[in-house]
DNA sequence: GCGATATTGTGAAATATTGCACATAGTTGA
DNA sequence: TCAACTATGTGCAATATTTCACAATATCGC
């Protein structure tokens, strides 16, 4: 257990975070921000901004702040999303195409090179941005030949997890699982459940509270 | 601040969670389950399944387990999800599209009700689901006549804030927001962040420290 | 060069969350 | 009826995370 793996999985989650308004601010030819003011537009702590950031150097510049741009280039080496990824994307419903499309993706270098679907009907379509749905039974070999480091799963809960295992048994390095059920994965393969009616549900929670 | 107020926010988040694998399990009729094995299910601690159901009742039997269906009524009871909700969406690109489609979120008593974006050529074009995207001029009134409680944001980033506000100021109680932006809500407007890209950003900086 | 001011980096305190361990209570079979 | 077994509910300890508070260090104006 190195010295990294002791870092908190929040403040990983936070530099994501953090680097939403830097690049706004890059935009606008902002040069310098202080902890503070990060903070406020991020919706945490100053001292939190400070110490996540210590976690992994000392980037500002006391009695100063933070220099916008090199403060991304920092964040975005550690996330290291400095650099491009190959991604898959399995079950090609309405969210799947809305999330090969999606430029927030792009933007950050996430590249989609394959899509598969189950469905028949749904096999040699083009997408938007140019990709062909390919039957499943190739997510195999396409993983091996294009080098896809992370695949992401759109399908109906019931099958989630047996893509989940034929990706990670291709050699996929991480899942980002959209089908609303907990996927287990190996020790070798980093996952990330997202289901969004959970955000609904904790805030129906807190509305139906009020009424 | 009472008593429900002290409750973690990650147990009402676990909550939902352990709602999916019961669905599953009443559908294969198995009556009752353990913490132990609901746990496995949701790659949790045992000892929290118990902890985060204690917040809110005595809803097992000590030598039995919990009852599937009653257990999953108790949590929807708790969730505020034996009921219906009242939505609409801001922003039909291809996101908002796919999330007011999305089975998930109908078969868990999240009805869309209105659809709108700012771009015109969008207006009046029909969704598979029967709605019609109305022009952004149109919420407040909307919210108001509908009746709506909830407010979905799908729009690009810096037309978020402005959206929320509105939304807000028309009268909804919460709103989930997909734009990669920290909205700012009153107190009275409780708000969720998603953006899928941090939980990507997250794989990557995992993915990244191995090679 | 120096005092006034600003803002970082960080140890230590405060708070929040998780997990252990066991008393408690229900079930089953003889 | 009772012993053996099972699994909950929960006080408390362990761990994790956040926040405070301040020393350290940079800038600015004179």
């Amino acid at each position: 257990m190195n010295k990294e793996s002791k870092i908190p999985a929040p403040s990983i989650e936070r530099l994501a975070y953090y680097s939403r308004p830097l690049e706004a601010l890059l935009d606008s030819e902002t040069p310098v921000i202080s902890s503070e003011k990060l903070a406020r537009l991020c919706g945490v702590n100053p001292a939190q901004v400070r110490k996540d950031l210590a976690y992994f150097g000392e980037f500002g510049v006391r009695g100063v702040g933070y220099d916008v741009r090199d403060l991304l280039v920092e964040i975005k080496k550690i996330l290291a999303t400095d650099r491009d990824w190959t991604l898959c994307i399995v079950g090609m419903g309405n969210l799947g195409s809305a999330i090969a499309e999606n430029e927030n993706f792009k933007k950050r270098g996430y590249k989609f090179v394959a899509a598969f679907d189950s469905d028949p009907t749904k096999i040699g379509r083009t997408l938007p941005c140019g990709l062909i749905i390919e039957p499943t039974s190739r997510i195999r070999e396409s993983v091996r030949d294009l080098k896809i480091e992370i695949g992401v799963i759109t399908t109906r809960p019931h099958e989630a997890q047996r893509f989940a295992d034929l990706l990670m048994d291709s050699g996929v390095k991480a899942i980002l699982n959209f089908a609303p059920v907990q996927i287990r994965t190996l020790e070798c393969c980093k996952i990330e459940n997202v289901d969004f009616a959970v955000k609904l549900e904790h805030l129906a929670y807190h509305i139906a509270k009020i009424l």
